[in-house]
DNA sequence: TGGCGTCGTAAATCATAGGA
DNA sequence: ATCCTATGATTTACGACGCC
């Protein structure tokens, strides 16, 4: 079912979509910290078998998606909830 | 949350993460040379000295903070694939979203 | 003191697996 | 096959802080 898995570095593999298991829980802790500090990572990296950068690169993405989504919703419907300070600034 | 150091270059938070600020240039990737000619230098030495970085900086049309903070970010770089970088003890396919 | 180093991050962009 | 979207990874650009 899964014909190659398409290696990077040496040896590593990189792929498109990690298990639904993994995800669930990478959420649900993103739910409580969006920011983990580095021993979190490491220790979500070890309960996902995920590398640190990978779970690294799974919050930063998921961040920067939710961000997007929070700012559209702005955009389009009703605007000015939040707010304050800085950030408008766009 | 924690945080410690604000990150992203000027932040702030509103709701509950940081935002960056809006004077920042936003970012363009660099021409296939410029990359290259970068790369090469790289490879010849990985800090590069005040006097190459002006040179350089002019011939591939950067500014001087444009070619020492792409060294920085490429030397980061260096450092994530060699050391167990991404590496080992990866994950294999799931399935699908 | 100031310039450069690392580190962590934002935002934009890249690459592509998979579904429609 | 072709287009589209979601998702993981990579590329620019800084702020905070550290070290000579």
């Amino acid at each position: 079912k899964y014909p190659l898995p398409r290696t990077i570095w040496d040896g590593e593999q990189k792929t498109h979509c990690f298990k639904e298991r993994t995800r669930g829980l990478l959420r649900e802790y993103y739910l409580t910290d969006p920011y983990p500090n580095p021993n979190k990572k490491k220790e979500l990296a070890q309960l996902t078998g995920l590398t640190p950068t990978q779970v690294g690169n799974w919050f930063k993405n998921r961040r920067q998606r939710d961000r997007a989504a929070a700012a559209k919703n702005r955009g389009t419907a009703l605007n000015n909830f939040n707010s304050s300070d800085n950030e408008g600034s766009y | 949350t924690s945080v410690p150091n604000t990150g992203g270059g000027a932040v702030s938070h509103s709701p509950g993460w940081l935002v960056r600020n809006v004077s920042r240039k936003k970012r363009r990737p660099y021409t296939k040379n410029q990359t290259l000619e970068l790369e090469k230098e790289f490879l010849y030495n990985t800090y590069i000295t005040r006097e190459r970085r002006l040179e350089i900086a002019r011939s591939l049309n950067l500014t001087d903070r444009q070619v020492k903070i792409w060294f920085q970010n490429r030397r980061m770089k260096n450092k994530k694939q060699h050391s167990g970088g991404p590496g080992l003890g990866p994950q294999m396919p799931g399935g699908h979203p």
